[in-house]
RNA sequence: GGGCCAAUAGCUCAGCUUGGUUAGAGCGCACCCCUGAUAAGGGUGAGGUCGGAGGUUCAAGUCCUCCUUGGCCCA
């Protein structure tokens, strides 16, 4: 730009025209690193009130994918905001430590394959080889935290495998053992033989494959009761024969009904079979069976039965009938197998019953047992088969489709088996969780009654502990001798128990594992149970495990409990948002957060889930050093609605910066190019609003409406509503202030200078609460607006040296127009229409036109008025008039409002409205007429009914030959016939445009002036621009210190006038 | 199999809480304008059975039921 300012200034910074977006943004966070900005925030707010948000912490096994900056930016905006708006926001970051993610991360790093394997490498090798995983992936975190501005404190951050983190842990759980809220079971549990472990139901999910698998239906012989005189058997449908050997029991639902039926079906001759009623054709074949009795569910409980193996010599009352809920009549035959050992329902009826548990099953999913010994289970079922078939057993065996479980690693199918687990009892609490919940405030609201309220009033008791290696060790510690249980709630407690310093142990395995303390009941040696934690334990416990609650932190936990905002990913529900809740509801019968924001997922161009085995997954760094931070933000808070699942793609980010980043920046171009040439001073006084054009009343107008909007929409954690406003404002000020204003921007300042400085104040007002009301947004584009409108230009005296450290904006009471608001609303819908008659008549825009005629609905009159200049100076019109419903001018016509029409007439309505439309011109002003004194009858049907005002509106239109464009009820008519005159004005401004690119062409700066040559022919038509004063006006237009008419000049360039003639024109500095 | 969510223009999304008769925006496309924001900017237009079928209502994109497809969670 110029270096020579007209009216000399350099307070304003010239800004480029096309920013480079992420170079900025590095400028802007080394300014922040500089002047430590993110703490002077906090620091400021130190007395305010206190709101709390809690960082769940992210797992850091591996590198940040896009997903988590969705997350982080979510977490980001609203304590910025908060922040502005003078709450104390602590800012504590945390991260997410143990867990089975990271154990396998390490398996495969190190080539391990199996708990044997890993326990030969070490635990101790193993643990610190996890303990280094997490700090490695850490540090990415940081940077990728740090590069997309959300700020929070990575150097205060809680990490749950701190000793004292853990200590916290011990002591919940140590309180909950003490409440008798703990407790230790056979649960079953699906489990890979191949890898001997337990699978987490997030690993599960990851093995589904459709698999044959067989379905058999087997006899079970009834030994007592009055079916027995009949050698009834029971028909009894599985569909994992290996599990056979191990019955203990049948299952019939209690509700329903069965058969005792007579058949040959299955080359017995006059066979009895119990069967439900539903399935008798199913099982027996239709037709194929007699019924010789019906009976209820619960006549068959307690009838004993012969199973078809006693591999296991078991003690104590098995293999009788019982009930269960969980029989249908589906499939099957409504008589269930059932093997407590082997499916969590069996194991439910077996505890119920006291049935014994038969488990003939090694830790490799090997028979132990019977002829299958050393085989795995599920490659056994052929021959268990074949054997049932040799032996009359078999009714009929066939294949089954369906989705089983497979181990994600070994691909070999899982199998579902009991086994010794610790558990916390949260049924107990289930109706607190519930009350507990119904006091969050969930975005979406739908997940507090759906999916995470149905959720909980399925509670299940929390599985806690897991067979692994990395994680919080149970602090339980169990006698070798009487089995009686010590759970230690701290390493200073551990100490006093065992008269030894454990107050610097590191908590996790081995070294806890060494650790033995005397039994509290009968003073023999008590041992750690080897279990360690469900990772869900350690980050449902962080907000007092954060602080060290309650060995330490008790103050920051009161200050902080609980928190006003948190916010995940949906997949959370069953996560964090339970766990966080599980924990609090327990320990302190209360929710730990008040407010919560459910994220959906981010999706890639197609819709499909990134993963890595597809191949799409979206590197955030290119994405941010690529687009620019603010555009992948802005992304993720205004492209559709945060809980649904969302694209993103580079060109989608790309959209962001061309149509909202770019427009924002262009207006920012402008303003600071006007104020370096005019030297603008901002620190002179403002005009008072009220004193300031209508154009510049109504931007202030519609920004007053925008910080509202805002800081409504944030209050209620809404950002699709704010980021709409804002792109929407951005838009308008643009391309409707901005373009309605430049030439009061670039005309001279004596001209006017009070219109002048309400302009530039006006504009420059517009930017600086814009870039506060963006900053939790775009916190990067906030900054440098800031800094260039008002840190380098001393615009305000004493204002902060950052956004970040202002206050959010009110909107300014002054400024608040209503009525001008829809004025201009009209104003522009009347633009549209001229635009759409010229566009139509084929006049071009920059040939003057004499006249138009505008109608608007009558309450919309008054208020256009004011901005009809406006609307004539846009169109290029000299004057717009508008109809005021008398005269010759228009006709009327009526439009049915049905707002109005329907309550009043009901089904009528339609007809009504009909006859309505269907009134002539001369018709309709009489009943337009009649309304106008309160009421106006109109015959329909043969029937007279009674219109009011509100029933109809009443439209006019033009009734010239002009052009004409109509929307609704606006019209608007333009007068396309051209005299001598505007063409001659038409003329000049074509000349004007042809001057304005040859200064271009030549290089000169905005302001430079010139000597104008030009030959205009005709000569008449020369004579009649000097004549009607156009040369004086094309010479104010291009800034020509002298025009000189008809000079002789050698490379004139020739300009077309049209049908009027041509001029050859050449600039001089 | 169960729960929840989604489906609106070629694409990405608003609108649905509170039903009102012309359903919007951006991108893309076609045509055009502007040329002192200019390696910018703007306009006009085409493009929609609002996933399908019923229902409630004078009136349904909006409310209800069922279905289809997709996603997430669970089994």
């Amino acid at each position: 730009m110029d270096d020579e300012p007209r009216h000399g200034s350099d307070r304003w910074p010239s800004v480029p025209q096309r920013p480079d977006l992420p170079a900025f943004e590095r400028d802007v966070l080394r300014r922040w690193a500089d002047e430590d900005v993110f703490r002077a925030s906090v620091e400021r707010r130190a007395g305010g009130p206190v709101w709390t948000f809690y960082e769940g912490p992210p797992t850091a096994n591996g590198r940040p994918g896009t997903h988590h900056v969705e997350a982080r930016v979510f977490k980001d905006v609203f304590p910025r905001y908060r922040t502005m708006k003078g709450y104390s926001v602590r800012r504590k970051a945390g991260w997410d430590c143990h867990g089975l993610p990271v154990e396998l991360e390490v398996e495969r790093e190190l080539g391990l394959n199996s708990k044997a394997e890993i326990e030969a490498y070490g635990i101790e090798a193993f643990n610190a080889r996890c303990r280094e995983s997490v700090q490695r992936y850490v540090g990415a975190f940081e940077d990728l935290t740090d590069r997309i501005g959300f700020w929070i404190d990575t150097d205060d951050a809680y990490w749950t495998m701190e000793p004292t983190y853990v200590d916290s842990l011990w002591w919940a759980l140590k309180t909950l053992w003490d409440r008798d809220l703990i407790f230790e079971e056979h649960r079953v549990a699906p489990y890979c033989g191949r890898c001997g472990t337990g699978l987490s139901d997030a690993e599960v999910s990851l093995g589904y494959e459709d698999v044959e698998d067989p379905s058999i239906y087997v006899r079970f012989p009834v030994l007592d009761g009055p079916l027995a005189a009949y050698d009834a058997s029971l028909v009894v449908w599985t569909t994992t024969p290996w599990t056979v050997p191990s019955n203990t029991a049948c299952a019939v639902g209690a509700e329903l009904r069965y058969a005792l039926a007579r058949t040959d079906a299955f080359g017995v001759a006059g066979e009895h079979l119990v069967v439900a009623v539903d399935l008798l054709d199913d099982v027996l074949g239709e037709g194929a069976y007699t019924v010789v009795e019906e009976f209820d569910g619960t006549d068959l409980t307690g009838v004993h039965y012969r199973a078809p193996y006693d591999l296991v010599a078991v003690d104590g009352d098995h293999r009788y009938v019982t009930t269960a809920e969980f029989v249908t009549t589906t499939d099957g035959t409504g008589i269930v197998h059932t093997a407590p050992a082997f499916g969590a329902d069996d194991m439910a009826v077996g505890r119920r019953e006291g049935l014994p548990i038969v488990n003939p099953v090694d830790g490799e999913g090997r028979f132990t047992v019977g002829p299958w010994t050393g085989v795995f289970v599920k490659d056994a079922d052929p021959s268990i088969i074949d054997d049932l078939r040799e032996r009359g057993l078999l009714l009929a065996s066939a294949t089954y489709r369906h989705a089983y479980p497979h181990c994600w690693r070994c691909k070999r199918p899982l199998i579902y088996w009991a086994k010794p687990s610790w558990y916390i009892r949260t049924t107990q609490v289930r109706d607190r969780l519930l009350a507990n919940n119904a006091g969050i405030d969930w975005h979406p609201a739908h997940i507090r009654d759906g999916r995470f309220g149905n959720w909980l009033e399925n509670n299940v008791d929390w599985a806690l502990s897991r067979d692994r290696y990395w994680g919080t060790p149970l602090p339980f510690w169990r006698c070798t001798d009487c089995g009686h249980v010590t759970v230690v709630g701290s390493r200073a407690e551990l100490s006093e128990l065992t008269d030894e310093d454990h107050t610097e142990l590191d908590p996790h395995r081995p070294y806890v594992d060494a650790v033995t303390v005397a039994c509290g009941a009968c003073g023999a040696v008590a041992e750690r149970v080897p279990d360690v934690a469900d990772a869900w334990f350690d980050s449902g416990g962080m907000p007092y495990a954060q602080w060290g609650y309650p060995h330490t932190g008790t103050e920051e936990f009161a200050r902080h409990y609980p928190a006003d905002y948190i916010c995940e990913a949906i997949d959370q529900t069953r996560g964090w948002f339970y766990t966080l809740l599980a924990e609090s509801t327990l320990l302190f019968d209360d929710a730990s957060y008040r407010t919560c924001l459910c994220l959906g997922h981010i999706v890639d161009a197609d819709g499909r889930k990134m993963s890595k085995s597809l191949g799409n997954i979206l590197d955030p760094w290119d994405l941010v050093e690529t687009h620019g931070a603010d555009a992948l933000r802005w992304l993720m808070f205004a492209d559709g609605n945060p809980w649904v699942s969302r694209r993103v793609s580079h060109e989608l980010v790309a959209d962001v910066v061309r149509r909202f980043l770019l427009t924002l920046w262009n207006t920012h171009v402008f303003f600071t190019t006007y104020a370096r040439i005019d030297g603008f001073d901002p620190t002179l006084a403002a005009p008072a609003v009220a004193e300031r054009p209508a154009g510049d009343r109504w931007v202030l107008a519609e920004l007053a409406a925008l910080v509202t909007t805002v800081d409504t929409s944030l209050e209620g954690y809404d950002v699709t509503t704010a980021t709409r406003a804002l792109e929407r404002f951005v838009d308008d000020l643009s391309n409707w202030y901005v373009r309605r204003s430049r030439r009061r921007f670039w005309r001279a300042v004596d001209d006017d200078p009070i219109d002048k400085a309400s302009a530039y104040h006006t504009l420059h007002t517009c930017l600086t609460t814009l870039s506060q009301l963006l900053a939790p947004f775009a916190p990067f584009l906030a900054e440098r607006l800031w800094q260039d409108l008002v840190v380098t230009p001393g615009a305000h005296a004493g204002a902060p040296t950052s956004v970040h450290l202002t206050d959010f904006p009110s909107p300014d009471p002054d400024a608040v127009d209503e009525p001008l608001r829809e004025a201009m609303a009209t104003a522009r819908r009347v633009v549209e229409l001229g635009r759409q008659a010229r566009n139509d008549s084929g006049v071009r825009i920059r040939q003057p036109l004499a006249r138009a005629l505008v109608s608007v609905p009558a309450d919309e009159r008054v208020g256009l008025l004011e901005l009809l200049d406006d609307v004539a100076e846009e169109l290029n019109v000299h004057r717009v008039e508008l109809a005021d419903g008398t005269g010759d001018l228009v006709e009327r016509r009526l439009r049915p409002q049905f707002r109005a029409l329907g309550p009043a007439f009901q089904a009528r309505a339609p007809r009504v409205a009909e006859a309505i439309t269907a009134l002539g011109a001369d018709a309709a002003d009489d009943v337009a007429a009649a309304l106008g004194t309160g009421a106006a009858e109109l015959e329909v049907d043969g029937e007279s009914v009674t219109l009011t005002p509100e029933m109809v509106e009443v439209v006019e239109e033009p009734r010239t030959g002009w052009a004409v464009a109509k929307e609704g009820g606006t019209s608007f008519a333009l007068d396309t016939e051209l005299t001598d005159e505007l063409l001659t004005e038409g003329a000049t401004r074509e000349l004007a445009r042809a001057v304005n690119d040859l200064r271009k062409a030549e290089g000169l700066a905005l302001t430079d002036r010139i000597e104008l040559d030009v030959v205009v022919r005709p000569a008449s038509l020369d004579a009649r621009l000097a004549e009607s004063g156009q040369y004086e006006v094309l010479s104010r237009d291009v800034l020509a210190r002298q025009v000189h008419r008809n000079a002789e000049f050698a490379d004139g360039v020739t300009v077309d006038l049209g049908e009027l003639g041509d001029a050859v024109i050449a600039v001089r500095r």
